[in-house]
RNA sequence: GGACGGUUAGCUCAGCUGGUAGAGCAUUCGCUUGACGUGCGAAGGGUCAGGGAUUCGAGUUCCUUACCGUCCACCA
């Protein structure tokens, strides 16, 4: 056996697994009928962009899924793919060329296209090759990318047939409007960021000059797009003014007071600037009343229109219309607010609504068939509580803006007739206007939303629009795995657009978590600085402790801090199992992985727990409580196996009995293995390395089956031991009170009513309790002077320390214990005294009390004992 | 305004279907115990935010209050 270092270096180790594991091609995932497919797709990462913890988090809770369930012999696919990411990519090489003096225009679509290509071909794989650190078991022969051909033929089927129903239209209408970003953004692309604005109170003269309305606005510069002033009317104060006008300040222009129920009594002055162009209410407004439209904003946020201030940006013309009212008199007075301003969830700037042409998906049909299957359970939510987040979107949600006013993406297949203005929308690009049949066709310059794209994701990446044999065998698939985040954006559109285009569910379970956080529980950004590099992690304490504290010690779907110390940890978990398998193979001289005949108490104490172990780890992980799962391993590995089994063995193997130090080896790496595959689908890297090393079957640890629990290993009598290790623990305790020495060794009694588990294990009391000669019996002995005497439940325990023993503070200590066992005892006895327990608590809840009046009474009279004894 | 989450040991967090609270880190004491000091052994530390209800029994269910946080809607 070869020797191996004492410190586990996974950066030795973690780059030659993984290729192994490519070379060994186990991440292709076959479609094999005597299998069940397991299907998880990868939420598409950006392409321009960099794994960051909130990457590292949702891979590695798929990467354990999509491992255990291989290692559970299902046909377990995960498929990877990034996105093309629309505006971010874009920005990207626009700013690029802005560093050689160059807008996207100067180049030209072409162009500029190339570019972006290049841009894509350069770094897209920056992000699969950081996934793989990760130790991302992805299947890449099936990897994809959301403007390859094939998704391209989804968008473009999927764009035509529902435009076909109806379910596309182009429309005037208000939208978002990014001025930075110059294009159009969907409703759920905007965040809302409270911000301190004014309310400006101006004077809007009537027209037949008997008198003005006071109009308060916290967007002053916009009345150059009014058409209207609201009054409710019901409103005493006004509604004697409805038909009448008022003359515009600034602008001269003469515009109607209209009634509107939109006009609120109750808030500012209760007169409402109408701006139909610029606010999406007005608009509505305007519409009921057949308002004309000012557009006064153009693309970038200047004014135009044919006004003074035209060509200014909208905050400077902002100020420059507010000094212009104040000067000539129509501020009245300008009140401070706090209020909501949407902005861009890109590049945060204020978003800007306006009125403008764009084409929109109407979602009431399409929500009608998303709502239903999570309601009826076809699509579940975990937690369950996001279900909710989910229903009430699509329940209020509006027609889907998605248009872009971009270059990067899926360009809208629409041909308009420069002839008779019709619109060909085809699945094959077409060469005449199919109405008129006029050569003069231009294609619609718009691209498409991204997530129009990604919302395809679950069945265009498994060849959808084609009935393919993958298709048919992977789809629907299983779970989709997420941050809270982006429920609305992706999670929603791809449910309804699975259920409209393919008639199916796209996932049946979407496992919900939530962000990973800096440790002041700040949202980790680059812009704030504060984000951590996972590579960095990696390269630090390895990938498999970065896995093992982002899989523990957070609770489904709630954020978690990010605390590089608790790698640490994790790292030190990593070493532990290390040196542990080291111990094992130290001492391995069996070629085979199989238990012996003979198994003593403490092998089916560990046995026997592992087996428990193995059930309640795959119950864990059914329930996609991972956290939990990855916590009980933990404390196996660590506790029961390294700090108890281990040192078990060790008599055994130091020994000269050759039966027995076989037998030893065999446990130590019968349940070392099965270690190694329990946690493999968490620490992969680790586990794949040592289990190389030791005696196995198979090929790879990541395609060897994963642990089934065993009738015949569940050895129930096995935790008696446990009365053992709890004499040594107790044992210890009272030496390390009293600090008597590890070199002191002093003669012990083991008085208790069971003596053969203590008498088979008296080696194991004296080398683990540092005794000398051991007496079992089944009472006391006979001169107990001078000793010192331990209770537990089941035994008495004798030692020959009297020289060390401070009688009154020895007094004091057991008169503590009685007393609390005293306690213990009462409570039990009047919880039983209570009939209403007795009759109504479950059977094994009252026996665990009975039997614990029973222990107590045997501890209390023990601890008796030992009073008496000190005199 | 609506919904949701959080409030548990000094810090950061677990705690599944209700049965007298756990981990990591930190702290204290001891240890060259032949796998590991990235370690071993021992110890201290919590009226589980407040109040009420259900129950034989509540950190765990229900109601309520407070504070922190998130999302959605509205804000002319």
């Amino acid at each position: 056996m070869k020797e191996l270092p004492k410190i586990y270096d996974p950066k030795s180790v973690e780059s030659k697994i993984y290729d192994m594991w490519m070379k060994g091609g186990w991440f292709h995932a076959e479609r094999d009928p005597e299998k069940t497919p397991f299907t998880i797709v990868i939420p598409p990462p950006n392409v321009t962009g960099q794994l960051h913890l909130g990457h590292a988090f949702d891979e590695t809770i798929q990467d354990v899924l999509i491992r255990w369930k291989r290692m559970s012999g299902y046909a377990a696919l995960w498929l990877p793919g990034v996105d093309h990411a629309g505006i971010a990519t874009q920005i990207k090489v626009e700013e690029e060329l802005r560093k050689q003096g160059l807008t996207r225009f100067d180049l030209g679509r072409e162009k500029f296209l190339e570019k972006v290509w290049d841009w894509k071909n350069r770094y897209g794989n920056r992000i699969v090759e950081q996934l793989k650190t990760l130790g991302s078991s992805c299947d890449w022969d099936r990897q994809r990318f959301t403007m390859d051909d094939q998704c391209a033929k989804a968008v473009r089927e999927t764009f035509v047939s529902l435009y076909e129903k109806g379910l596309i239209y182009k429309g005037k209408r208000i939208i978002n409007w990014c001025p930075n970003c110059t294009t159009a953004l969907s409703d759920a692309e905007v965040e809302y960021v409270e911000k301190d604005g004014n309310f400006w109170h101006i004077r809007y003269p009537l027209t037949d000059g008997t008198g003005y309305l006071e109009v308060a606005t916290t967007r002053p510069e916009t009345l150059l797009g009014d058409s209207a002033v609201a009054v409710n009317p019901e409103d005493p104060r006004y509604k004697h003014l409805i038909g009448k006008t008022v003359t515009l300040p600034l602008v001269g222009r003469e515009i109607p007071i209209v009634g509107d129920e939109h006009a609120d009594m109750e808030f500012g002055t209760g007169c409402v600037k109408i701006t139909p162009c610029h606010d999406p209410n007005d608009f509505e407004v305007g519409l009921r009343h057949d308002l004309p439209q000012y557009l006064m904003l153009d693309g970038e946020g200047k004014v135009t229109g044919g006004y003074k201030y035209d060509g200014m940006d909208r905050y400077e013309a902002r100020k420059v219309i507010v000094k212009d009212l104040e000067e000539q008199g129509y501020l009245l007075s300008v009140e401070p607010i706090k209020h909501n301003v949407g902005t861009c969830y890109r590049c945060h700037n204020d978003v800007e609504p306006l009125a403008s042409d764009q084409w929109f998906v109407k979602m009431e049909p399409l929500a009608k068939e998303a709502i239903r299957v999570v309601e009826d359970g076809e699509i579940q939510f975990i937690p369950d509580r996001f279900s909710k987040t989910y229903l009430n979107w699509m329940h209020s949600v509006r027609d889907w803006c998605i248009s872009r006013q971009l270059w990067w993406g899926h360009q809208i297949p629409v041909w308009y007739c420069d002839d008779c203005g019709h619109m060909t929308v085809t699945r094959e690009d077409p060469c005449e206007c199919e109405k008129c049949r006029s050569k003069r066709i231009h294609r619609d310059p718009d691209v498409l939303d991204t997530w129009f794209s990604s919302a395809l994701w679950p069945f265009s990446t498994l060849g959808w629009p084609e009935e393919t044999e993958d298709l048919k065998y992977f789809y629907p698939t299983d779970v989709l795995v997420t941050g809270y985040d982006i429920i609305f954006f992706w999670v929603a559109r791809m449910i309804f657009s699975g259920m409209e285009h393919t008639k199916q569910v796209p996932f049946r379970k979407v496992l919900i978590h939530g962000l990973i956080r800096d440790p002041q529980g700040k949202k980790m950004s680059k812009s704030a600085g504060n984000g951590v590099d996972p590579i960095e992690v990696i390269n630090t304490y390895g990938a498999d402790a970065l896995r093992f504290n982002i899989i523990t010690g957070n609770s489904p779907g709630n954020d978690m801090r990010f605390f590089p110390e608790r790698c640490e940890a994790m790292r030190n978990f990593a070493n532990k199992i290390w040196n542990a398998s080291r111990f094992v193979m130290m001492n391995l001289t069996i070629e085979d992985n199989r238990l012996p005949q003979k198994l003593e108490p403490e092998d089916k104490w560990i046995l026997g727990r592992l087996n428990s172990l193995i059930g309640e780890v795959t119950e864990n992980l059914e329930r996609y409580e991972l956290g939990v799962a990855a916590t009980k391993l933990y404390d196996f590995i660590w506790d029961s196996f390294c700090d108890w089994y281990i040192e078990l063995t060790k008599a055994r193997l130091t020994g000269d009995d050759e039966e027995a130090k076989e037998n030893a080896q065999r446990v130590l790496l019968y349940t070392l293995t099965r270690i190694l595959e329990l946690l493999h689908p968490f620490m992969p890297f680790i586990t794949e390395e040592i289990w190389q090393a030791l005696p196995h079957e198979g090929e790879a640890l990541m395609v060897a089956p994963y642990p089934t629990q065993q009738e015949a290993l569940a050895f129930p009598e096995g935790e008696e031991f446990g009365q053992v290790i709890e004499v040594i623990k107790a044992i210890r305790a009272r030496r390390a009170e009293m600090n008597v020495p590890a070199n002191k060794r002093p003669s012990l009694t083991v008085a208790a009513e069971d003596t053969a588990i203590f008498q088979g294990s008296r080696a194991l009391l004296s080398r683990l309790a540092y005794t000398g000669e051991i007496t079992v019996t089944d009472k006391a002995p006979a001169d107990t002077q001078g000793m010192v005497v331990i209770a537990t439940d089941k035994a008495r325990l004798y030692m020959a320390l009297s020289e060390l023993v401070d009688l009154d503070k020895e007094r004091q200590r057991l008169e503590k214990e009685l007393a609390k066992a005293e306690s213990e005892k009462a409570r039990s006895e009047n919880m039983l005294k209570n009939e209403k327990f007795t009759s109504r608590a479950p059977k094994n809840v009252v026996d665990a009390e009975k039997d614990k009046i029973l222990r107590m009474t045997a501890l209390i009279e023990n601890l008796k004992h030992s009073l008496s004894n000190l005199g």
